[in-house]
DNA sequence: GCTAAAATAT
DNA sequence: AATATTTTAG
């Protein structure tokens, strides 16, 4: 009952800060919920939510993100918006899990993540291509506000290797934990 | 109860 | 790695 302090850090290294009061909210009975990235900032916050694991401690011994689901990922339209803009530079060749994630970087994502949303990605390409120019379907709330690059409406003369004008700075974080 | 989204399995 | 299926959230 006591582990509810640690788990609602939800402020991180932001000019702006946010309303602290957010952090009450996000108490789901039976049910684990991750945010990445909330809304208004910067999308390497990740919160997680951990509930009780009715052994009467509270605390756990692994540090690290191990032998511990992770819970529910939800994709943000910032983080959406990563992973597209990622994968608009990399092209349809090399639309690979791999060098997804690894130019987008995002700390706590993992591979099943992306994996996931890069088939519905690919079916919503897919979708959109076998209808008709454009015309944004009553569904897809998600990426119907990204823009579709046309770096993937063409097949890119690209080859093996991709030439990426550094989207995005590596960052070095180890662990958001909270 | 249906649909969309994310997870999980093949 | 890609696709199919199942599960969960909305």
């Amino acid at each position: 009952m006591s582990l509810s302090q640690s788990l609602v850090p939800v402020e991180l290294a932001t000019s702006f800060s946010i309303s602290q009061e957010r952090a009450n909210e996000m108490f789901i009975e039976g049910e684990e919920t991750v945010d990445l990235t909330g809304d208004g900032s910067d999308l390497r916050k990740l919160r997680r939510v951990d509930n009780d694991n009715g052994g009467g401690g509270g605390e756990e011994a692994d540090s690290s993100a191990r032998t511990s689901k992770r819970p529910r990922l939800v994709w943000t339209p910032q983080l959406n918006k990563r992973f597209v803009d990622v994968v608009a530079h990399l092209g349809m060749k090399n639309m690979v899990l791999k060098t997804i994630m690894q130019f987008m970087n995002v700390e706590g994502l993992t591979r099943e993540n992306a994996a996931s949303h890069l088939q519905k990605y690919r079916l919503y390409l897919k979708r959109m291509q076998g209808l008709s120019n454009e015309g944004p379907s009553s569904s897809d709330h998600l990426f119907a506000s990204t823009p579709v690059p046309q770096s993937l409406q063409e097949s890119s003369g690209n080859g093996n290797n991709v030439q990426i004008p550094m989207p995005y700075p590596p960052h070095m974080v180890p662990m958001p934990y909270t």
